[in-house]
DNA sequence: TTCATAAGTGAACAAGTGCTCACTTATTAA
DNA sequence: TTAATAAGTGAGCACTTGTTCACTTATGAA
C-alpha cells in the first residue's frame, strides 16, 4: 500500500464504455454486426439465413443493437433493412481482432 | 430475401471477439483497466482503496482479467503488482469513449 | 514459532441474460 | 376481405454471472 495513487475521472463514462462493449460481448450480436459489415445492408430474413440463430432471437438483439445505436434500418415494403449506424463499432472488432491474432 | 449475401468467414474468430469483448464490458472490470491504465502498476490494495468494490470481488475480477491475458503482475514481498498486459486494450476502450461522446 | 498483513479460493445466492414459444402487427397479393 | 409473408413482442425458463462470506495460502516481522 505505499504506490502513489490518481483518482478516477469520469466514473460515469467508464460505466457507459462496459455496457456499450457488454452489448458487444454476445457471439449472436457480434455475429449480427460482422454480418452487416460484411453485406453493407440486410434484411432480416437474410440475417437468419447466414446465421444458426433462430428468426426470434435476431429480432430480439437486433433491437437491443438498434437502442445502442449500433445498428439503423430503413423501410422498403414488407422488408426492413438493417445497416451499421457508426463505423466506430467495426474498428473496435478489427482492432479486437488484431489484438487477439497477434496474442 | 432478395439481397445478394456473403458467407461469414472465420466463425471462430468472432466467438473470440466476443468472449474478450464480454470480459471488458463489466463495469468493476473495465474500471480495474482504466486505473491500471491511468497508474502504470498498482497493488490489489491501492485497486481497492481506488474503486468502491471489496477486495474480494477485486480479486475475482483480476483473475479473469489474468487469465484472458489483460493484466499481469510481478511479485514482490507480500504485493503483487498488477498492470496491463497490453496496449490494444487501451487502445480497444479509448476508442470506444470516442464513440460514445460522438455520439 | 507466532502473529499480522496481502492476496486468493470456492460455495452459495441473487440478479441478469438469451433463447424459445405463442401471439401480434404491418404490408402486400389474390 | 382473406391469406400469406416479414418482422416484432412479452412471458417464461434454463443458464450465466458477479458479489459476499468463510476459509486458505504466502510472506515478513517479532
Amino acid at each position: 500500500m505505499e504506490t502513489e495513487v490518481k483518482t478516477i475521472k469520469s466514473e460515469k463514462i467508464l460505466f457507459e464504455v462496459a455496457e456499450f462493449l457488454k452489448v458487444l460481448g454476445d457471439p449472436t450480436r457480434v455475429k449480427i454486426v460482422w454480418t452487416l459489415y460484411e453485406n453493407k445492408e440486410l434484411c432480416v430474413g437474410d440475417i437468419v439465413k447466414l446465421m444458426d440463430v433462430s428468426r426470434t432471437a435476431v429480432s430480439h438483439q437486433l433491437r437491443i443493437l438498434k437502442n445502442h445505436r449500433i445498428v439503423n434500418f430503413r423501410k422498403d415494403g414488407q422488408m426492413k433493412y438493417y445497416y451499421l449506424d457508426d463505423h466506430h463499432v467495426e474498428e473496435i472488432i478489427l482492432l479486437t481482432v488484431t489484438h487477439l491474432t497477434h496474442l
